[in-house]
DNA sequence: TCAACCCAAAGGTATGACCTATTCAAGCCA
DNA sequence: TGGCTTGAATAGGTCATACCTTTGGGTTGA
C-alpha cells in the first residue's frame, strides 16, 4: 500500500521499528545516517520523516535530529500506525484497544444502520449472512473470514456515518489477525453465526434495538475471547456466551 | 500546531481548501504551479504534498499531477482533517459524525473508567465536576467550556484505552466549536451539570452501569441539540431530556 | 556563580539536473 | 476501418550540492 517509491521503503522499515519499540522513545536518528543506511538522497529521507512526523511518531528538531516520540503521542487512529503495531510487540495492547473500540462502535453502527440502511445494503447483508452460515457449516475458515470482514464493514458503512465506515478497514485487520494468530476453532460457533443473521434481519426490519443488542453480544463475545487468548482477563460488563465476530 | 515551517504554510492553505470542497474531487494541482503560487522551492511543495497524500486527501501521479481524491477516501480520523472540515463547509456533516462517535464511545469510556480509574483521575473528575457546577451557576461560559472539555478528556483518559484517550482532543474541538457557533444558552442547563456530577461520582464509586447511563444521557442530549441547531432531525433512539456535554 | 556570547552541529530550503513512469497520439498492421 | 504498437512529450521522482537558520552547549567575563 505504501511500499511504492523509495520513501515507502524507509517507512516500511522505520514505522514498524518504532511501533514495535525496537527504536524506543527518545532514540535519535540523523538524516545523514539514514541516507547512508538506505542509500538514498536527503530528499527521500525527508519525505519519509515528514510522514512519520505527521503521525507524531517522531519529531525533527534542528541541532538535535529526529527523535522518537513517547507512545502517548502516537496518532493511534492512523491506519498505518495500527497496522505496524498489530505486526509488532504492541500487538496485544493494540488488539485490546481495538476490541474496546469495536465494542463501543459496532453496536451503535448496527442501530444506525437499522435506521438508514438502503435496500442495497440490506440485500448485501442478507447475502453475507447466508454465506457466513454456509461457510461456517462447511468449516471453510478462509471464506468465512472473508465474508465476516465484509459483513462488519457493510454494517459500518450502512450506518451512514463516514467515521464509522472508515473503521471497516481496521476491523478487517483485527479479524484477519485473529484467524492468523489466535488459532480459531476449526468451525465457527453456530451461535455466533446466528447472531450475525439476527443483526442482518434486524437491520433489514428497521429494528435498531434488536440490531444493537445482537451486535453487542457478538462484539462482547469477541472481546472475551480476546482476553482469554491474550491472558489478561479484565471484565467488560454484561456476561455473555462466547461469540464470534 | 503545524504552521511551523514553509510546508506548514502550504498545508494550512491547501488542507482547508480541499476539506471545504473549494478544491473539489478531481481537481489537479501541479508542483510547478504551487512553487510559483507560494514562492517556495520544489522541496517544500513535495513535503506538503507528501503529508496531504498520507491523509489520502490527494494522490500524486506522474504525467498527471496532484489529484484531489474523493471524500470517501479521506483519512477521517486524522486530527488535522477533522479540524479542517470543522472549519469549512463540511462543518455540519463532520459535527454529526463526531456526535455519533461520541454517543458510541463516551458511555463505553465512562464504564471502563469506573473500572480502571486511578485515585488521581477520580480526584480530578470530582474537582472538575465542582468547577462545572460553580461556573455554570455563575454563567461563566468560557470557564465552563474549559472545564467541560477537561472533564470529558479526563473520562476518556481514565478509561485506560489509548484510542479513547486520543479522542479527547477531538471532543474538545467539537465542544469548542459548539460554543463558538451554535450559540449556547447563556447558562448551562442545571440538569446537564448534575449528570456530569453523576458521572464523576459513579466512576469514583466504581459503578460502571451508572456511569455509562449518565454519560449516555449527556451525549445523547448533545446529539439532539446538535440536530436541532443543524436542522436535520434524525432520531437516535432513547428519547431523553436535552442535556449538555 | 551566573549571565551573555559565540560556535558548531543538524535540520530546513533552494537549485538545477537527470531519471522514469504515463499518457496520448500518431502510425502501422491485420 | 479498427485495434494494437510504438514513440515522444509531460510531470512527478530522485539526486547532489550548496547555503541558510535555528539551537544546544560550551566558553568567557563580570
Amino acid at each position: 500500500m505504501d511500499i511504492q517509491g523509495l520513501p515507502g521503503r524507509l517507512l516500511a522499515e522505520l514505522g514498524p521499528a518504532i511501533a514495535s519499540g525496537e527504536l524506543p522513545e527518545g532514540a535519535v536518528l540523523r538524516i545523514e545516517e539514514l541516507e547512508a543506511r538506505f542509500g538514498v538522497s536527503r530528499t527521500v529521507v525527508r519525505d519519509a520523516v515528514r510522514v512519520l512526523e505527521s503521525m507524531r511518531l517522531v519529531e525533527s528538531r534542528r541541532r538535535v535530529g529526529i527523535t522518537v516520540q513517547p507512545k502517548s503521542g502516537w496518532d493511534v487512529f492512523d491506519p498505518l500506525v495500527i497496522r505496524w503495531r498489530l505486526a509488532g510487540s504492541d500487538r496485544a495492547a493494540q488488539l485490546r484497544s481495538l476490541g474496546s473500540l469495536r465494542a463501543a462502535v459496532e453496536p451503535a453502527a448496527a442501530a444506525l444502520a437499522a435506521r438508514h440502511a438502503s435496500p442495497d445494503h440490506c440485500r448485501e447483508l442478507s447475502a453475507l449472512a447466508v454465506e457466513l452460515t454456509v461457510t461456517a457449516r462447511a468449516a471453510d475458515l478462509t471464506a468465512f473470514l472473508r465474508h465476516d470482514i465484509a459483513f462488519h464493514a457493510t454494517v459500518l458503512r450502512a450506518s451512514g456515518n463516514e467515521m464509522f465506515a472508515h473503521l471497516g478497514e481496521t476491523v478487517g485487520a483485527v479479524l484477519t489477525g485473529r484467524t492468523e494468530h489466535d488459532l480459531m476453532p476449526h468451525q465457527p460457533e453456530p451461535y455466533a453465526v446466528q447472531l450475525h443473521r439476527e443483526v442482518a434481519e434486524a437491520i433489514c426490519a428497521a429494528d435498531p434495538g434488536h440490531a444493537e443488542r445482537a451486535m453487542r453480544t457478538i462484539v462482547l463475545g469477541a472481546l472475551e475471547e480476546l482476553d482469554a487468548t491474550l491472558g489478561h482477563p479484565a471484565d467488560h460488563g454484561a456476561p455473555k456466551r462466547s461469540g464470534l465476530a
